[in-house]
DNA sequence: TTCAGAATAGCACGATCGTTCGTATGTTAT
DNA sequence: ATAACATACGAACGATCGTGCTATTCTGAA
């Protein structure tokens, strides 16, 4: 078996990373048990722990598994837009549609963890969260940054700022979407959005919106 | 023995309860346990125990009194000010405030508490949790729209979507600042409402705006 | 077909969880 | 003084937690 992949073993533990991922979602990832996992996915407790050694353990191959799912759902789908005003419209969009699509059924898997680990002492699960939390934020930035170098975006934005206050709208969505079970906060946070990058557009970027807008609503 | 609060033990119950609501800002209400805390108050687990007869009653009874901190350490300074634009302001600035002071050691407990709940099944802890959530944003929308009805702010502002977008960065300014340590964020947070508010402001809003910042920085 | 090793199960451990019960202090009212 | 009550404690409960060991079952290569 030269392909680690290619384990008897490896699709069960992805399978219950999934379930993991999940489940964290939802109750967190210290809310995460051993135990119940391994009830809903029918194995013995045992089992289960063989394939990680350790909680922790668990909890970070749960994480890594979310950054996969978070990559192929909100990430790549935006790479397919132009780098610079579109992209970073691609990122906003896709994120919203990610919590409107629940590819978690708790919402936003790292917000969820975020907030679950953001008071906590130190340590390798809240390093993680930080530095995955970091490159979200981070590839927002750089969006912008790209953007501004197109002349899409006025040069006296700061693209950290604007990056802090979209990030903002999009957190806000995510929790009041599910605490009040009302979806009207999607569209809330898509006007936020939508608001905030014309407003901060120059007459370039704003033909790029346009066009991105006559996009979505064909006549 | 005609007043409640005049019973011995009303003074220990308010002691396990605030040390309640910080170790809950910190570790989640689930997260908060009665032998922990216990332990932290000196006394046996039984004793404390007594006080609520559940880890429910125990809970909600938490997040009573993390209420009426909140509304001493949020609400009341802000209602000192003019009904209007300027009391919107002074919302903010002092929910910003309570953050940078850590009226609650692991950052806003509703905050926290909304985060853990959101995706969680029904339950009167939920309920409680998102009928404070809502009252808070619902006294944000209130000021907007006395803001409004004076002429501070644009008729063309929706009320709605102007608290969801403040509260977004304030929520936003609450993760990060102890996620990455970094009270920055509280800044951009402050920027963030500082040029929304201008931006939908009327020139009698402006007015206001512009007094306010006078006060806070005198020449 | 046999055999090594991976994958899973079974069982038990100490710790901690929320909770209950009986009891021992105090404090207050009669 | 004594009865009634509020307050707190200690011990124990069943359940579940994470984790360790040993045994069994399964699988792929020789």
């Amino acid at each position: 078996m030269s392909n680690r992949n290619t384990h008897v073993g490896a699709k069960t533990r992805d399978a219950i990373l999934q379930a993991a991922a999940d489940v964290a979602s939802v109750d967190g990832l210290e809310g995460l048990s051993i135990g119940r996992l391994a009830v809903e996915m029918s194995m013995s407790k045992s089992g289960l722990f063989a394939h990680f050694g350790s909680k922790e353990e668990l909890q970070l191959a749960t994480i890594e598994v979310a950054r996969k799912r978070y990559v192929r759902e909100v990430i790549a789908p935006a790479m397919t837009a132009e780098p610079g005003l579109a992209e970073l419209h691609a990122l906003c969009q896709s994120f919203l549609s990610y919590v409107e699509r629940r590819v978690f059924p708790g919402g936003c898997f790292f917000a969820a963890a975020m907030a679950e680990f953001d008071a906590k002492s130190e340590g390798p699960v809240r390093d993680r969260i930080a530095a995955c939390q970091n490159m979200w934020m981070a590839s927002l930035e750089h969006a912008t940054e790209v953007a501004q170098h197109k002349r899409q975006l006025r040069s006296s934005v700061d693209p950290q700022q604007l990056a802090f206050e979209l990030e903002g709208a999009m957190l806000a969505a995510n929790w009041y979407v599910h605490m009040f079970s009302d979806p009207a906060y999607l569209e809330r946070a898509r006007g936020s959005v939508r608001s905030r990058l014309a407003g901060d557009a120059t007459p370039t970027g704003l033909r790029v919106l346009e066009a991105l807008n006559d996009a979505a609503t064909p006549s």
